[in-house]
DNA sequence: AATGAATGAGGGTTCATTCAT
DNA sequence: CATGAATGAACCCTCATTCAT
């Protein structure tokens, strides 16, 4: 009976991810509000019933949509080791980005409704997505406050500093979606913190 | 009559921005579509019909918000002139984010709206706002071009990074309205600047 | 405007006692959870939204014609006064049953409705059905208590007792509003007291 | 093969009796449209499709339950005789009453379905049960008709009277089941009889 | 015989918009 | 001009029933 229970499962979770991808793409697309049930069964390919077979209501789906992509991407995001063995801090640095950026680029649409889920801004999911921003922005802005301490970043003032870079990532984000090219992740990656690191002045004018 | 028609007119503009305040502080609080024409009206203090005697509709409202707000930002953005007699840019600069920050900053609904409108991403204001932002972000990746060609700027992907630039500042904002102290506005828009220019790191180190 | 207030005022009490006529039928015909919304709507001759804009919800509709019920038997019930002075116990019963007889006589939707609301027996308004009807046992209850301490009532469970008595008198209603034919009120209640009285034994045979 | 399909029998009775356990429990608590199919397979342990090999649906377990409890109520009410050599007809009465009051209290959620089934009053099970009700109700009036020619009853009208009766002893029994203290059935039964023949006033009163 | 995934009609409710007053 | 009662399409969700396995 194992392979025959085995067989369902695995049906039963083909089916949940056909459903969350179709509500992915609905979500994306038109928003949360605007993208109802009747849509995501019909792009799905089942019946109104089915869909509560899978998930509790439309808030669920879009919960395990985004809880998918949060975990996603904060496994993704490993803390810089700046230990004596460890790779140097701009590869790791570099890797971290790339890895989050190639996680994104594989699904543009859910990055459109990380960036831009449309949902109101008291809602419960739409202050988890914030609260993971929040996180983020904290974990960079104690990596800039360590970076003062050790002189390697100038003095700043590390939150408001820490939402600039954050802000500078997600624009170069939504770019790189919009813009159709494919392109290079480790190179974008380096763009990405070397705007971050050095701005866009030449060094030897900011020396005068 | 002339006096009685501009009375009157005068009282038409009075009501039209009433409700267009009610609105505007509805929709940044719960989003376009949580925010209902009964609350709207609620807060305006009109009768339902009333609504529609000022606008033809629900979207007609966002669309008057944010079309105004756009138009608000654009004239408060000159671009640089790097004539022989005029001020120098980076002063210049300074009073571009400065005059579009006291703005924004004046009208913490309406930053909100503009940074995250919970529209849906097809809907035609949506895009009106988009476009407002892929201007401005032309506007830089043009002065970013024409910075690398004087030398000025170092070598790089001009509208991947202005979309970069773009971000930090939006990422700057989002902060600045959800910190909730005041600030000194030409030192914050001297922040968001320098991070733009220079990034994080001290520029000694970038020599060796 | 006090005038055009009051009208709209009355057509407004107009509108809602009709939609609760309409309800009120289409519960006794086919109980709370069978009688759709649609078909009360159909039969009171309205839309969809108006009906909401006179009662919060379904539920809310039920409650309003229960209680309405519930509150014109109370004051239909007036407890026997017993003084010097007062009209014979007797005569006293027998309008107070006269009352509450005519009145639901009046109404054969709302009689169905009291003595078989089609509730889930853990509803609200299930369950202030049953209060109610739980105090008119406890007064019967107090009083066959209060008339064997005089000596007027012979020795019994007074609580067991009281349900029976209520159910008689619930027992007769059902029968009357079932036989299509009219009758005198008085007449009647006299009958339905005089077997709560007296039973059907004739009072002859009891003394042997 | 006898042998075996007598076991296969046994083994659906035994289902199909679990099944309408579970359906009357759930129908007692929370009405029929309450109850839903889900509830029912859980408490009974089955799949969903397993119950409709045993019921063709919903209503028709409902019905199961109540024909078979009619059917036992209607085993137990034996008409009374009154020929010279058979028992006493007060002892009679007080048997026939006591069998059915010691089933009813044997089976909590029966007669709470029977006395208050929450069924659309136009549904067909809901008129099987007024039906059956109906012909008690005739029973009793007979058996008043005859009391009254025979000068044992007072005159009065016999349907009225019997659907007091029935009413009373209705009233009695949802009295019971809900104190939840137990009893002497014989004892109760008289009381409920003692009251229908004599009512509760004394009987010397009457007499003046 | 038993299962449980799938179905879809129908439920109650909301809300942008219209229009008679 | 202003009002607010009226509208009805569209929404999310439930649940009795079916059917392939």
């Amino acid at each position: 009976m194992t392979k025959a229970e085995a067989k369902a499962e695995a049906k039963r979770d083909q089916r949940r991810r056909e459903i969350l991808d179709a509500a992915k793409d609905l979500f994306a697309e038109r928003g949360f509000h605007s993208a109802s049930i009747s849509e995501i069964i019909k792009r799905a390919g089942i019946a109104r019933g089915t869909f509560y077979l899978y998930f509790n209501s439309k808030d669920a789906v879009f919960e395990s949509i985004l809880e998918l992509a949060i975990h996603e991407l904060q496994v993704r995001i490993i803390g810089v080791d700046v230990d004596e063995g460890a790779p140097p801090p701009a590869l790791q640095l570099n890797q971290n980005v790339s890895r989050v950026l190639s996680y994104m680029l594989s699904d543009r649409a859910l990055i459109q409704l990380i960036l831009a889920h449309g949902l109101p801004p008291d809602a419960p999911m739409a202050m988890r997505v914030d609260s993971f921003f929040a996180h983020v922005e904290e974990l960079i802005a104690s990596s800039l406050s360590y970076g003062m301490s050790v002189g390697l970043v100038r003095q700043c003032d590390a939150s408001l500093t820490a939402a600039q870079i954050l802000g500078s990532v997600r624009g170069g984000m939504r770019y790189l979606i919009q813009a159709q090219e494919s392109f290079d992740v480790t190179e974008v990656a380096s763009q990405l913190i070397d705007f971050a690191l050095h701005g866009v002045i030449v060094s030897d004018l900011t020396r005068s």
